[in-house]
DNA sequence: AACACTTGTTGATCTTAATCAAAACAGCGA
DNA sequence: TCGCTGTTTTGATTAAGATCAACAAGTGTT
């Protein structure tokens, strides 16, 4: 039965509130629409976000196929986003943190194309797809849009290059290394934080097994550069890790 | 040394000339841009595409990390989008055909996120990008803009789950799968259709070894699933490669 | 046509990571 | 607190696919 997720969970009218707080005093600020609503079109526009959702660990945010009516901003708490396979599998195509924008790849398909399940507790700012049309009328909005989206595609290339050249110790390395620079980004320590997935979802999104994942983490930790117990990773030896990248593919992994 | 398309080669002015069709009797007609310019616009924006490349095969349309011209798209012949790993590695993300749009991960960020590189000789229609700007006025185009990103980053995901879940077979079966729908969707045979890339590079695409991608050929062949010399392909049993993917999961691939 | 050179096929062997299995550990509700 | 359940770690074994190697089939050039 895949993941323990399987629940489904409609996001009941309960949990969906009017916000206290406008974007423009949101405390994400800069990280989902940074210029949101510039001052002199507040009037027109008051908010970008006029509602949120809170949602419990494994509750869907929502489901591919359903039909697309908002963009989603996490402002706490950890969100996947994983794809059904033909064989009824699910893969994890992303992990999501507060700042990062949901929904994305939907836009112009009039439907989600994944499914986005809350890995824990988590509050995310709801934006109606009619609000968010009118918040392209302003030029800033509109390119800040595109830009999100150009970025997503960034990202998800190179986790295709990771997952497609790498070898288990070197997609653990830029795992960690990831979740390093994401922690750093929101303003937390890059060198000591909590991976909010288990070593099965790690497995999933990276093509290893969780067995392997475990070891892979045993041996950098034999090696000194990191200290885990459970989900809790402190990194000891940040330029060993990278340095597993950079050289390491001479000869130990796949030539393509 | 990597792929033999090492060969750096800037597009000569020589190469770049007016067009002669406009956009609006481009026979892609729908493929790329497919309301550009509406009638009653023509007059501001008479044009889309004002120029048009050829490249040879090697050939580089753009270079990760050059700024951002233009957006291009393809009129006729192959390219692929390529990054460079850390360790001096290429990895092909994305093969392109005609009508298909490059360049749009480098959407604000200023610069090129891929090389592009020409597998055959082909045209390019450039869409400068102030030209584009103006385009992005009219909301269909916009909209259309888009729906183009978020439809690349569906491709992408589905293509990192790909390589991330399936074992070399169905892989390679996916492969050929999405080459037909792509050679259909251009309005030519589905069923029998040439390869414009070679073993190598589906290996490099696909995370897997030429040596791998030829024995999985051969043993579609021996299956009486496809006839394939060199890059011709034929497929024989459609769906015997569909049922490659939807059952063959248990027990015989990674459970992750 | 003859040549070099690249690409593709097939075989033999080896390595990595998957699979199977069992025990240690952590979290949670009664 | 105990015992249940799910997660993590570690070990032993296996299998898929990478690597090494040799040859065949194309492709292009003179």
């Amino acid at each position: 039965m895949a993941l323990a997720y399987s629940q489904v969970a409609q996001i009941r009218p309960a949990d969906t509130e009017p916000m206290q707080a406008a974007c423009s005093r949101c405390a994400l600020g800069k990280l989902c629409f940074p210029h949101a609503i510039p001052t002199f079109y507040r009037s027109l526009f008051p908010l970008a976000s006029d509602k949120r959702t809170r949602l419990r660990r494994g509750e869907y945010l929502f489901h591919a196929r359903d039909r697309q009516v908002a963009l989603y901003a996490v402002k706490a708490g950890f969100l996947m986003s994983s794809m059904a396979l033909p064989d009824g599998q699910r893969k994890i195509v992303g992990f999501h943190a507060m700042g990062d924008v949901l929904g994305l790849d939907g836009l112009g398909a009039n439907a989600y194309r994944t499914d986005a399940i809350a890995m824990n507790d988590c509050e995310v700012c709801v934006i109606h797809l009619e609000k968010f049309e009118q918040l392209l009328e302003h030029p800033a909005e509109s390119s800040h849009v595109r830009q999100l989206l150009a970025g997503e595609i960034a990202r998800v290339e190179s986790h295709a290059a990771v997952i497609g050249t790498l070898s288990a110790k070197q997609r653990v390395a830029a795992f960690l290394l990831d979740m390093s620079e994401r922690w750093e980004n929101c303003g937390y320590s890059k060198s000591e934080f909590v991976l909010f997935m288990s070593r099965k979802e790690i497995g999933n999104y990276l093509g290893l097994t969780f067995e392997t994942v475990s070891r892979t983490i045993s041996y950098f930790q034999s090696k000194k550069w990191i200290k885990a117990h459970g989900k809790t990773v402190h990194i000891l030896n940040m330029s060993a890790l990278q340095s597993q990248l950079a050289n390491a593919t001479f000869g130990l992994t796949p030539r393509h």
